[in-house]
DNA sequence: ATCGCATTTGCAACAATGTTGCATAAATAA
DNA sequence: TTATTTATGCAACATTGTTGCAAATGCGAT
């Protein structure tokens, strides 16, 4: 299984709890809120376990925290983990009604051009609304 | 005092607190975290107060909300207070040293382009990083 | 100026979110 | 299988944000 592959290159111990989580999260079509995550497991895991285990994940990077217009967390399989090298920039999308989050296309070159005199260690890009799909469900 | 004609035109009623506080984050050259309100208020206005004023001022489009890429809430005064037709989209420079929170370059149109065929409401940009006076520092 | 009403404030209590220390349990290396 | 290291659960605590209500204050009308 590859999910337990992922945990032992990050030389993270292979357990259920981090199986469970790793997996949940990487089958998720969308960003998972904390709370989704919380409720999720609730009564299997401990929340103090659950921090300790997405903090685990963020740091080997593993998965990607989005921080959303209302300060909440969101959680998201990070695809590239292995490619640590480049600075986090990937935008994202999310709709305020089902919190869907999905990735936008990144920032032109000539963006980056004009800001590449800051010292910058990453970019975060959100943008917010209501997806067409919650727009329709609204109308009805 | 043109702060006071602020409150009144919002119709918010012209409290020493209110004018405290609105004064503070007009007068600060950068954007101030909650904790950086609450501890420079502290004995004098009551947290909860405190809370309500920042929203009520939020509502009114007095102030910016920044939240940065650890969650933390951060406040800038917003001189388009009146022009509130237009989606904000205002990118940030955020130093992860001295906390100072700096205006970048609007998105260009092109990207804007790029992804129009979403409701967006808001656009949250913040870059993060150590600016170059707190990297000097770090030398000494 | 002052009266009366609506709004704001402070306080207490609570809810949600996140952290730390430590004993126990589980995973891996030997 | 044992020894060692790491992860987990629990309790306690810290921080952040919210709600209800009584008292204080701001402001318009007299």
């Amino acid at each position: 299984m590859e999910i337990i592959e992922l945990l032992k290159s990050n030389s993270l111990r292979v357990t259920n709890h981090r199986l469970a989580v790793l997996t949940y999260i990487h089958q998720a079509t969308s960003a998972l809120s904390h709370s989704d995550l919380e409720s999720n497991f609730k009564g299997e895991i401990d929340r103090v376990s659950l921090y300790r285990i997405i903090n685990a994940f963020i740091e080997k990077n593993l998965i990607k925290k989005i921080i959303d217009a209302e300060g909440q967390k969101n959680y998201i399989f990070n695809a590239k983990h292995n490619q640590k090298e480049d600075v986090n920039i990937q935008p994202h999308y999310k709709c305020k009604t089902c919190n869907d989050i999905i990735e936008l296309p990144e920032l032109p070159e000539t963006y980056l051009e004009k800001i590449k005199g800051l010292n910058i260690d990453h970019i975060n890009v959100l943008a917010e609304g209501v997806c067409d799909v919650c727009k329709e469900e609204d109308k009805k």
